[in-house]
RNA sequence: CGGGGCGUGGCGCAGUCUGGCUAGCGCGCUUGGUUUGGGACCAAGAGGUCGAGAGUUCGAAUCUCUCCGCCCCGACCA
């Protein structure tokens, strides 16, 4: 019997131990498609939560749900040059459409397409022509729409979840009459994806501008939410960006204004995607598979009947279905405590592993003995795999939420205290590259604050180390300094990090 | 796309250098039994065109060539 359920551990050799977990808790597996994954039911079920959450968040903030074509034609994405520039050598390019059986039985593309069309590796431009038509005038604005789909983009180096050539994701696109409120809209909703990503997924986020170099191609700012993995490595956990009137001009999104001149609109866009699952998985998973915050566990509990006969287990069945109907009516996050009993008929120690390798929260565990005390096992997946409470069954449902609770936050501090251990204010270059060291040794640094400006020789200079500045913290005053690679006098830290 | 590693039953691997008995091992799976607050034990079984194709050879998992895929590093990348 190892001592850890998955191997290798994340200390021996991380990247495999992501893998490994992605694949212990059945999460996904590799498709017959290069770069592409089948998510399976319980990476699915995992999504389904961050869907449901966010859906509320963005209805909440007066967005209503749409949906566009995957096609996009090829002159929609010519039309912003920095937007080409940017995602012309990851698109899926439709040319054909139709087969026929070729002399030797195989289908040949016919039916070759007047202009091809493109898979969208996102949707700006198809958005914004449809913004066009919909837009004339103020009191058509603001135009405030999301839409779940999928989006491609031929990424040379795949990995699940992380970075995959399809992959899901929610792209929200709004249309504003003014600067200031686009900008207050692409702020609004990296408010939200930071407190969703603090609050539900317990992963601790810094979240501001990106430097230049880092924008979305055709966006005037980008910002991003940016959380750090168990290996110090950054990852992007979240966009919003300010699109100005760049996409308005180049698509002619026009509206007649209060005094009746005409103007472009300013408009926004703002998206995360499946990469979130990769982001739970690597903040808060250990060497005994994922861990699940409860807010975003499609499961809070599991219920374990224990018993050798077949009295016992029509009795502890029927207590355990007790437990499963009290707790399924009490409440945790505003929502029925999730809970199922696994009646299965595998052995009692790789059922309990199976969960734990799954990361559901809480393992409830019942048997003849606990009956006869009127209690119940109670274990918790942020604690030893062996460690056990009992609980009076009485008492269960009053005690779960605060339990479920506890884990949630729980998990938030320890996330919080590993970045906060691994993240440094240095005041010099040579201290940035001491920090990174230039060894390849995984967990090597962590998020540098330092004063850098926003320069390509900024780039330049920490290149090398592979590091890139993530975003520059909005958190707090202004603290100003002196950039540490020019010289210039900069208002804030940026913060520097290794990145997925 | 460049460098490196790898592809052998569901998972993890040995065997490949130095071709040759019916291709093995651990875990998992099936059945029976013994157990049982626990990732058990015993026994019997099922499961593999050794990534694909071509070639060399009396004989290829093993040698040669081509291709495909995966992983790591780089390039690249909201």
């Amino acid at each position: 019997m190892p001592a850890t359920a998955i191997s290798p551990t994340r200390a021996e050799d991380y990247p495999e131990w992501y893998q490994q977990v992605v694949r212990a808790a059945d999460l996904a597996e590799q498709s017959a498609v290069r770069g592409c994954m089948v998510i399976k039911p319980h990476g699915y079920a995992i999504w389904e939560r961050m869907q449901k959450i966010l859906d509320g968040m963005f209805k909440a903030t007066g967005h209503v749900n749409a949906y566009f074509p995957l096609f996009i034609p090829l002159s929609y994405l010519e039309q912003e040059a920095k937007h080409v520039e940017g995602f012309a050598k990851e698109c899926a390019v439709v040319t054909h459409h139709r087969l026929e059986l070729g002399p030797d039985g195989r289908l040949i593309p016919t039916g070759k397409l007047e202009e091809p069309l493109v898979v969208r590796p996102t949707s700006e431009t198809i958005i914004g022509a449809t913004y066009a038509k919909w837009i004339q005038s103020w009191r058509d604005l603001p135009v405030l729409v999301n839409q779940w789909a999928n989006v491609v983009r031929w990424e040379m180096r795949p990995r699940v979840f992380l970075r995959t050539a399809e992959f899901l994701w929610q792209e929200g696109h709004t249309a504003h009459a003014t600067a200031e409120e686009a900008v207050e809209e692409t702020l609004r909703m990296l408010d939200v994806y930071a407190t969703f990503a603090e609050r539900d997924l317990a992963m601790p986020v810094v979240k501001g501008p990106k430097p230049a170099a880092e924008r979305f191609p055709g966006a005037v700012d980008t910002y991003s939410i940016e959380a750090m993995m168990q290996d110090g490595k950054a990852l992007q956990a979240g966009t919003s960006h300010f699109l100005g009137q760049n996409f308005a001009r180049a698509q002619n999104i026009k509206f007649a204004g209060t005094s009746g001149a005409e103007e472009f609109c300013w408009t926004t866009s703002w998206g995360v995607s499946t990469r979130l699952i990769g982001a739970v998985i690597m903040t808060h998973s250990d060497d005994d598979g994922l861990v699940l915050p409860p807010r975003i566990a499609p499961q809070h509990v599991v219920i374990l009947p224990i018993s050798r006969t077949d009295e016992e287990r029509t009795a502890v069945l029927e207590a355990c279905r007790k437990v499963e109907a009290a707790l399924t009516a009490t409440t945790y996050a505003d929502e029925p405590i999730r809970v199922k009993i696994d009646a299965r008929d595998i052995r009692g120690g790789d059922k309990v592993w199976q969960h734990v390798k799954q990361g559901v929260p809480v393992r409830v565990e019942i048997g003849p003995r606990d009956l006869a005390a009127g209690a119940a096992s109670v274990s918790r997946r942020d604690r030893g795999p062996k460690e056990r409470e009992a609980v009076a069954l009485a008492e269960l449902p009053a005690r779960l939420p605060g339990i479920l609770d506890e884990i949630q936050r729980g998990l938030f501090e320890r996330a919080r205290s590993f970045r906060d251990a691994r993240s440094q204010r240095l005041g010099s270059r040579a201290e940035v590259e001491a920090f990174f060291g230039t060894g390849d040794s995984a967990g090597a640094g962590g998020f540098a604050r330092v004063h850098v400006a926003d320069d390509p020789a900024v780039a330049a200079a920490f290149d090398p180390l592979k590091v890139t500045v993530r975003c520059i913290p909005m958190e707090g005053p202004d603290e100003p300094g002196t950039c540490v690679v020019t010289g210039r006098s900069v208002p804030r830290p940026s913060v520097l990090a290794r990145a997925y």
